[in-house]
DNA sequence: GCTGTAAATGCACAATTGTGCAATCGTTAA
DNA sequence: TTAACGATTGCACAATTGTGCATTTACAGC
């Protein structure tokens, strides 16, 4: 956000709209509204940004059908969606593109009747979040089904979750703990509160379920955000994790590592999982092998992923 | 639509993923595909034409949101809604605005449950149509509340009803008369026929109906579409009318016109409308007379428009 | 095969948009 | 009051995008 706060929404606003809709050049719109050219490029970036602008496209191409198809076959899923290539090899991209897939197919399942979705949290989730768009459904409930993270920007489990409901207009339910305890035992505890136990028992009673994978190595998101410590790190790697979803951490086989991290995500539980109907979004090439590694693990019913992922998975590369 | 036929809809998808998503500059999106930088140019405007593209943005700011709360309560409606004014001073550019706000509108509306809605025609529902994205409801039916035009392009009656039923996976409903009889007789008798009646029941079970207003003057769309010959025109003129929807012709006070076209429109009735929760669409200052005298028939629940025409309004201009 | 017509293509040029950087403004801390 | 810092602004220039028009291509009718 580069406006000054004199500067409000109002001007930002009008300013996407006359250049959106009237389709006037930026500097039409900065003579109408008193302003220099330069100022308009940069509050039009920073609408965007702030996802006052959100634009969205049809994905419906023969490849990605195809790809689609044969993933689905491929791993027995009930369904699968690819988001057609961005052209550039960056993950950021593929996220983007994933969660605006994603953020379509939510529309068309949530539109209808009241509905408890369990959400977890990740770069790819946050931009379904940012992709969404046209949902409106009050009686949707957006529960977290994984505990808090200290620091994080948009992408957090609450981040996400609470956009998610903010944009459709339903209500958002946090489980309120620690993504993270420091023993078995004090996860256990603090699933036993009764304010947490309200909340765990939304999210296991949660019919559809949207999460993403994590590469659970060195180089994920969850690595570098402050929640596992150099000791954790190093049980994970010995132990030879490869995935995590919603606190719970898999070796590539599917199974879930023997490691006490397991235990100390105050979470929902596998089988939890299994009762609901579980979109998993993966977006990006270098999630393969943590995605393969999910999917064996037997929860997953939808996926959703990108292109060049998609290929990867079929060509059993990486 | 430019592209030829051997062009399929794949090549123009995936440009404009690279585009919109990926964020490639076009003649990037030449070389990856194979094409000329120009070619990607046209594709990506006629993917825009075409639907496949579609931006919303937010259009709540302060300015609108008092003025659609003043329009609110001058016309005692339940609810009025502004689209902030898109600039330039073309009435295309008012109904893209009033259209996207519309159709966000609807979505809201529509997400959840069974409903059948009534949709009137003309240009700014065509724009609600296009702007349409992200509602999808299979448990929608969307039904024409007027009969067919012989001659229009994507803006007749059959039409708008048919984009928004596929776009949001319902099912359509249309009224199979013509627009005008040519006596009375013959459109009461055409609202007899067995599987027409079938239709206007559903029309007139309609708990919310879509309408937009026509001017109902030589300049009006109506009147330039083959529908009304010269002698109705007259007919029109010689009466004062200053109005229409749904197929019928009012005066500016809001009364029915006293012109035998009223009796040959085979549609809904007034009372019927009177029923159900009537949504009206009006676009651009040149509406302000129209919209005034539809207002005062007293059956419109809800108003969308644009800021230039509600300012209009306020100010009892035109 | 030939020809006329319409569509599609590519090009030169015009307009618009984006970027790095230096100048300016405002604010805080000494 | 001034120094110092960061945020904001505008500018020159670079890159991208859009347009009118001439040229090529595709194809239907003869």
């Amino acid at each position: 956000m580069r406006a000054s706060q004199a500067m409000t929404n109002d001007t930002r606003i009008r300013a996407a709209w006359l250049y959106h809709v009237g389709g006037l050049s930026q500097d039409e719109v900065g003579q109408r509204l008193g302003l220099s050219r330069f100022k308009v490029l940069r509050l039009l970036s920073d609408a965007r940004a702030a996802g006052e602008v959100v634009i969205s496209l049809d994905h419906r191409n023969t490849a990605t059908l195809a790809l689609a198809e044969a993933v689905r076959d491929k791993f027995n899923l009930n369904d699968a969606l690819v988001a057609p290539d961005p052209g550039v090899g960056n993950a950021h991209a593929a996220r983007c593109a994933v969660g605006m897939v994603a953020a379509h197919w939510l529309s068309g399942l949530a539109a209808s009747g009241p509905m408890t979705l369990g959400v977890g949290w990740g770069r790819t989730l946050s931009a379904m979040a940012n992709a969404l768009t046209g949902l409106h459904n009050p009686d949707l409930r957006i529960v977290s089904l994984m505990g808090a993270m200290v620091r994080t920007g948009l992408e957090g489990p609450i981040d996400v979750c609470a956009r998610i409901a903010a944009e459709v207009g339903g209500q958002a339910l946090f489980l309120p703990v620690p993504f993270l305890a420091d023993t078995p035992e004090d996860a256990a505890l603090m699933l036993r509160q009764r304010l947490v136990r309200e909340a765990l028992e939304a999210a296991r009673s949660a019919s559809h379920m949207i999460v993403s994978v994590g590469e659970g190595g060195p180089t994920a998101l969850l690595t570098r955000s402050d929640v596992v410590d150099a000791a954790d790190l190093a049980a994970l790697d010995t132990a030879n994790v490869v995935a995590d979803t919603t606190g719970k951490f898999f070796l590539a086989d599917g199974t879930l590592a023997p490691v006490d991290l397991n235990d100390r995500t105050p979470a929902i539980g596998l089988e939890d999982m299994v009762r609901a109907e579980v979109t998993l979004l993966a977006a990006d090439v270098s999630k393969a092998l943590a995605t393969r590694a999910v999917l064996r693990a037997g929860f997953v019913d939808r996926l959703i992923l990108d292109e060049g992922l998609a290929i990867a998975l079929m060509e059993d590369r990486a």
